[in-house]
DNA sequence: AATACATATTGACACCCTTCAATGTGATGT
DNA sequence: ACATCACATTGAAGGGTGTCAATATGTATT
C-alpha cells in the first residue's frame, strides 16, 4: 500500500456524517457507546462498525470498564491526521506548529 | 443535506490516492490534463472523472485554453477545506487564524 | 469540410461502504 | 447456573465509487 493510499484511507474515517457527529460528541470528553447511541439515529451494530473504523484509523480509542466501553478522541491521532491534511493541502503555518512528526 | 453530510462529501474528495497525487502535482502550479495524465497510471476518462470531483468540491479549478484545459489548486477552496477540517478536529489555532467563515 | 487532437460524457463492471437483523461474547446480577 | 446487559461480529441488501472502452464534443489544422 502506497503512502497516498494510506493517507486516503485515513481520510475516509472523516467521510461519513455519522462519524463526524461522533467526533463532535467526543470533543466534550469520553463517552460510552450507549451514550453515543442515544444521540445517533443508527442501530447498535452500525455504531460499533463506525467506532471500529475510527479506532482503526487511530483517531479515537476505546477503554473497557466492566460492561461498558468508553470512547474518546486520541489527541495524537487527531494531530497526525491534521498534520497529514496540512501536508496535502500544502499548508505551512506561519509562526506556529511543527508538523514534522512524520 | 445536513451540515455533516456536506462536510463528509467535501472530505471524500481527499479520499482517493490518485486525487491526492493530483493535488500534489498541482502544488507546483497549473498543469494541463495531458501533463497530469502522463504522471498517473490511469486512463484519460478516469482522470477526467477525478478532475470533476475535485472541481465540484471547489478544491481545484479548470481553465480552458484552446484544446487544452489547465487545472490548478483553488486557494480559497483549499482554505475552506482546511478550516472545516480544523473545526472538526476541534483545533483552534493559538494566536493565529480566524476560522469563523461559516 | 475533413481530419486530428484534447478533453468530457456514457455505460458497464467490480469492488467498497453503510446499514440492519441476527447472533456471538464477555461481564454483571440473581 | 442462569438471565441480562453492553458491545462486537457476521451476513445480506442496497447504494456509491473507481475504472475502462467507447463515444461525444469542441477546437485547431490542413
Amino acid at each position: 500500500m502506497t503512502e497516498k493510499e494510506k493517507s486516503a484511507r485515513l481520510f475516509k474515517a472523516f467521510c461519513d456524517a455519522n462519524r463526524l457527529t461522533i467526533l463532535d460528541l467526543l470533543k466534550s470528553g469520553e463517552k460510552c457507546a450507549c451514550d453515543l447511541l442515544d444521540e445517533l439515529q443508527i442501530g447498535q451494530s452500525t455504531l460499533s462498525h463506525h467506532m471500529k473504523i475510527l479506532c482503526d484509523a487511530g483517531i479515537t480509542q476505546g477503554r473497557k470498564e466492566g460492561k461498558w466501553t468508553y470512547y474518546s478522541l486520541d489527541p495524537q491521532g487527531v494531530e497526525r491526521a491534521k498534520a497529514l491534511f496540512d501536508e496535502i493541502t500544502g499548508f505551512t503555518l506561519e509562526g506556529s506548529g511543527d508538523y514534522s512528526s512524520k
